[in-house]
RNA sequence: GCGGCCGUAGCUCAGCCUGGUAGAGCACCCGGUUGUGGUCCGGGAUGUCGCGGGUUCAAGUCCCGUCGGUCGCCCCA
């Protein structure tokens, strides 16, 4: 970079998706859209920004995701907006905004949006990362459990990871259930306080259950022999979860029971799940998701339970990159390049190449004189199968000569049967 | 918020230890082929060596500061 100016540099965190893999992140943020959408999970868009209430009363006060992540600030009018962390408490929002609850149920919702959160940056990690994901809102059936995480399975597999997922229930929000073993473990922890890492100790009264997440040495050692939620949860989450693992047999997805998987949004019950990929530096994991039973009335609406999860997509690039597997060829969408010589041949170019996009043919041509030679070079660049040639002589006979770039065959033919000679 | 490493051409990097005319590969443009690409050969354009200060006759190279990037801790997708 030539400059110093701040201006020819994209904000820390953030970076600039560039061809070629631009089309990478196109056509995986498609295949999960249209993956989500052939199980009926239908596409929505919230706001980039949200009022920050949302978040702290949705995602949870003691998380760190409220607590030190969020981009918060106040618009003119005074507000105090957050641009949007995570894609659940928007989607769940917008359900409640609109009535859609009121309508038939499940609500089912898929999307692919940036999410923003002030973070250190580093590999797999960064200020500004784009999420697909799907929201299943208003069926407490264990079902849709299985069939969300069917699904999210699903997609990583037809984009071409082996994922691995992770399991678990962490209970729902009572004294007869998550409460009440949050009071085992707080007993516990108290009992072990001395021997823990000085940052878990902190966090013990806030947020106990996080300190399963710790990867502090001493306290990952003190947590071997913690009691486990899984052995405290009530008969009912008991009963669910058992469903959930029955049906994800069922269909033959595979899974390792995680009992200290605890996941970092506040608004989780029940089911939590995540996958862990291979090649992520520091991080694991390509997405998760979870239960939240209790989100909607957090947020003051009516009791509406839901499950959802959300995939990274820079992520799963990454992971796809470690593999060394390009997910696919993405073919280039310009099939003709045209080749013209002259002024006159210049101007047929451009109506040659527009009727054929008309005609919804990707066609591309010569925008800066290059010689022949130069417009030939320019022509396998762009991926064409056609050069489609129009010299002097072609001109002045009213054809063109349609050369194929792989099999270097080579026709001439009248100017309205281009068409016809490079449809395959 | 804390720590390691790195800033030299559009990209990937060498040169720095031991100060003395700014380099390579790739990419780009032109030519070899007066109308034929992807291979080959020849040529060309491109840099305030991140920025600021210091040492020195002389700094890309040594010293200090600063900004940026990256990786790790933490946390998460």
């Amino acid at each position: 970079m030539a400059e110093d100016s701040k201006i020819f540099t994209a904000p820390k965190g953030t970076k600039d998706i560039l061809p070629p893999q631009s089309w990478r992140w196109e056509h995986l943020t498609r295949l999960a859209l249209d993956t989500f959408a052939r199980a009926g999970f239908a596409p929505i868009t919230t706001p980039d920004f949200e009022h920050t209430e949302l978040f702290e009363r949705g995602v949870g006060n003691a998380s760190e995701v409220v607590t030190k992540q969020m981009y918060t600030f106040p618009d003119r009018g005074g507000r105090s907006l957050t641009l949007r962390p995570e894609g659940t408490a928007p989607v769940m929002r917008a359900v409640l905004e609109h009535g859609l609850e009121r309508g038939p149920l499940p609500v089912k919702l898929a999307y692919a949006q940036a999410m923003f959160r002030y973070e250190r940056p580093q590999k797999g990690r960064t200020r500004q990362h784009l999420q697909v994901g799907a929201e299943g809102i208003g069926s407490a059936n264990p079902l849709l459990d299985a069939e969300i995480i069917e699904l999210s399975h699903r997609f990583l597999q037809e984009a071409g990871l082996e994922p691995h997922l992770l399991l678990n229930s962490i209970g729902h929000e009572d004294a007869s259930c998550r409460q009440g073993y949050i009071k085992v473990l707080s007993g516990f922890l108290q009992e072990h306080a001395p021997e823990l890492a000085s940052d878990d100790r902190q966090r013990l009264e806030t947020n106990p259950l996080r300190t399963f997440d710790s990867k502090e040495k001493r306290t990952v050692e003190v947590m071997k022999d913690a009691p486990l939620l899984s052995e405290y949860i009530c008969d009912a989450c008991r009963e669910h979860f058992a469903e959930v693992c029955s049906a994800l047999d069922d269909v033959g997805v595979d899974f390792e029971l995680e009992p200290r998987l605890v996941r970092g949004l506040d608004y989780y019950t029940r089911t939590t799940f995540e996958y862990q990929v291979a090649g992520l530096g520091s991080q694991s994991a390509v997405g998760g998701g979870g239960r939240y039973d209790g989100l909607s009335e957090a947020l003051g609406g009516p009791p509406l339970p839901g499950i959802g999860f959300g995939l990274g997509i820079e992520r799963i690039l990454l992971a796809l990159d470690s593999k060394g597997s390009w997910t696919t060829t993405v073919e280039g969408p310009i099939h003709v390049y045209v080749v013209a010589l002259g002024d006159e041949a210049e101007r047929a170019a451009l109506k040659l190449a527009i009727d054929l996009r008309r005609a919804g043919v990707g066609a591309d041509f010569d925008l800066m004189s290059r010689s022949m030679k130069g417009q030939m070079k320019d022509a396998s660049r762009s991926g064409a199968r056609y050069a489609v040639i129009l010299g002097e002589d072609e001109m002045a006979k009213g054809t063109a000569a349609v050369k194929d770039l792989v099999t270097t065959d080579q026709k001439t033919v009248a100017l309205d049967e281009v068409l016809a000679a490079v449809r395959t």
